[in-house]
DNA sequence: GCGTTGTATTGGAGCGCTCCAATGTTCTAT
DNA sequence: ATAGAACATTGGAGCGCTCCAATACAACGC
């Protein structure tokens, strides 16, 4: 900068009122300061620039998982929201891992983000209330609700009684939970699915299998439940990562969806409206989610609400091939008339 | 800092050599600057330590599309790799698109990363030779090499070429090549259809429909072909997101795959192992990928090698469901013998 | 010619940290 | 007892920028 200054005859000052391109400079100056600029290759230095300011127009996202193309949907439209408003978005990847989500909203913490974005984030109430105090923070994506922490997010238990009332309307009755495991959504999820099952007086036959929230989790779940006397006749999986995986391991074994098993999925990412799996699933508006997180962001950075901000999104039933009736339904109708 | 060095009755010095963890302060005191540090609440600005170290520790990852499981898995294999060389890894959103991409690394230099990796970005020669003056820069997965630039590809030639030859040994003649349109593997794929043409004695059915990269771009060129007299009898795609978007298509229009139409993929990205899709691709390792392109990354940081550094990796031929021989062909060679 | 308003430019302090050279302290060998 | 080494601690300059108050310079009315 220094250089610049000295090519382009003028203060240091003058720089960094072109660089910010300040309207009172003269354009005559402005010219040759870039110029100057131009010819050396100067380029500001941001963390000079923002320790100098007091501010780094910086939010931070942590993504659980980059392989799962819900938390892309949600990112991008994060990013959309944060530029319109000039803020630049940082992504840090938490590899579906506590103890590196806990890091990363460390670093962000220590780069002095002005806001941050957890989607999906493995985090503890303990972490959330330190953290939120340091920074704002929206929890988005997560069925775990933290006190006290702004959240923006898909009604996980809504969604799930949803699922459980599609099959039980189909006449299922024999409901298995392939549950999401250490998944910040796993334990909303698990509960519509119970109360789901209540509604529709199948409190008795509850039934939650361990998963996880990845294709491969599903594996071990379903050579389980198919090695079984008297198999269920329905599933309603976490994510539809983890349906995929079981409509895999089912094709396998040889049972036919959904005549023999009927799956239900979770998110509505593009791979469960490919038309060959054509999975039936819960969508969740992941671009609104993403904005209305900076949005609740940008509230928390102007005036501050006093109570936690909490946006609650309704998800929304997508019915395609992999439900129908359960074996046996058609010929019991076709005899009760 | 200030206060925790009042509050810990040492010096501003001291604290800092706590906070590097230096072997050469005694316990008393470090116990006692680390306690006062909580109780304050002290984090190191990170900004301020990077700005006096003049170091970062930290590369910057450019991502062309986050919702592309591709690239998650590649970034994934960067992220272990540099982490466990003591780096820091900061992901930007590239959007598809080639402005966004050139404020990204823009906003890299600024931040003065170490390195960066811009994994399958859109940008010119002119870009790269720019950005690679200021920064040690690798071009990941990127069909297109630019001159002096590092790079880590799989041989995108030679995986179209695979892909045509596997088709053409099938008893295929009218192979219809999807482009990649503005992607930067479009060109090298292309050039590796037309070469693979070639080779198989079939040059002047060369037949190349521009497309893109994603599911929707797919739509029309299916319609175009399908509404022809005479269809090609074999779809060689630019990707796995493009091919799962022609099977949509294929689907709807009442195409049977692959008695009607073979398909093949790119990437072997998990969506074409789903047992439904089974699509037939063309496996790239993304792990060895990105792990390649940090250690590339710290080769040039370490000495420096004279010219480019240049990582081709092998593609190889996943044959799944979605390739057959020709609709005839059975006939053809059952009336030969 | 004067003060006045306004715009264009500049010097310098300060952002929060690290690092170096210098100082203080303790221990060992003579 | 004392020089010397070894270790522990500190003050202060400097990283590259912004921002404020201060200054320089023009143009204007009277």
């Amino acid at each position: 900068m220094e250089d610049v200054a000295a090519r382009a005859k003028v203060s240091r000052a003058l720089v960094s009122l072109v660089m910010n391109d300040s309207p009172q400079v003269s354009d005559e100056k402005r010219r040759s300061v870039l110029a100057a600029a131009d010819e050396l290759g100067y380029r500001p230095n941001l963390m000079a620039r923002n320790l100098a300011q007091k501010r780094t127009h910086t939010v931070g996202v942590l993504v659980d998982d980059l392989r799962n193309p819900f938390f892309g949907e949600v990112v991008d439209g994060i990013d959309a929201e944060a530029t319109e408003h000039g803020f630049r978005v940082l992504i840090l990847n938490g590899h579906r891992d506590a103890r590196r989500e806990h890091e990363a909203v460390e670093t962000f913490l220590q780069l002095r983000v002005e806001g941050m974005a957890l989607v999906g984030a493995r985090l503890s109430d303990d972490d959330m209330a330190r953290f939120g105090s340091a920074a704002p923070c929206v929890v988005v994506a997560s069925g775990t609700v933290h006190p006290g922490t702004d959240t923006v997010a898909t009604d996980d238990r809504r969604g799930a009684e949803l699922a459980v009332e599609h099959l039980a309307s189909l006449g299922h009755r024999r409901i298995v939970h392939m549950d999401g495991g250490a998944n910040v959504s796993a334990a909303e999820r698990r509960r519509g699915y119970e109360s789901g099952m209540r509604s529709a007086g199948l409190a008795d036959l509850v039934d939650v299998r361990p998963a996880g929230d990845d294709e491969a989790d599903a594996l071990a779940v379903i050579d389980a439940l198919m090695a079984e006397d008297d198999p269920p006749t329905a599933i309603f999986a976490f994510n539809d990562l983890l349906a995929a995986g079981a409509l895999n391991r089912l094709d396998d074994a040889g049972v036919a969806v959904p005549d023999e098993m009927s799956l239900v999925g979770f998110d509505n990412t593009f791979i469960s409206a490919l038309r060959h799996l054509s999975l039936t699933t819960v969508n969740q508006p992941t671009l609104s989610m993403g904005r209305l997180a900076v949005r609740t962001l940008l509230q928390r950075l102007s005036d501050g609400a006093d109570g936690p901000i909490r946006h609650t999104l309704q998800p929304e039933m997508v019915v395609r091939s992999t439900t129908g009736p359960p074996r046996g339904a058609a010929l019991l109708s076709a005899t009760q008339p």
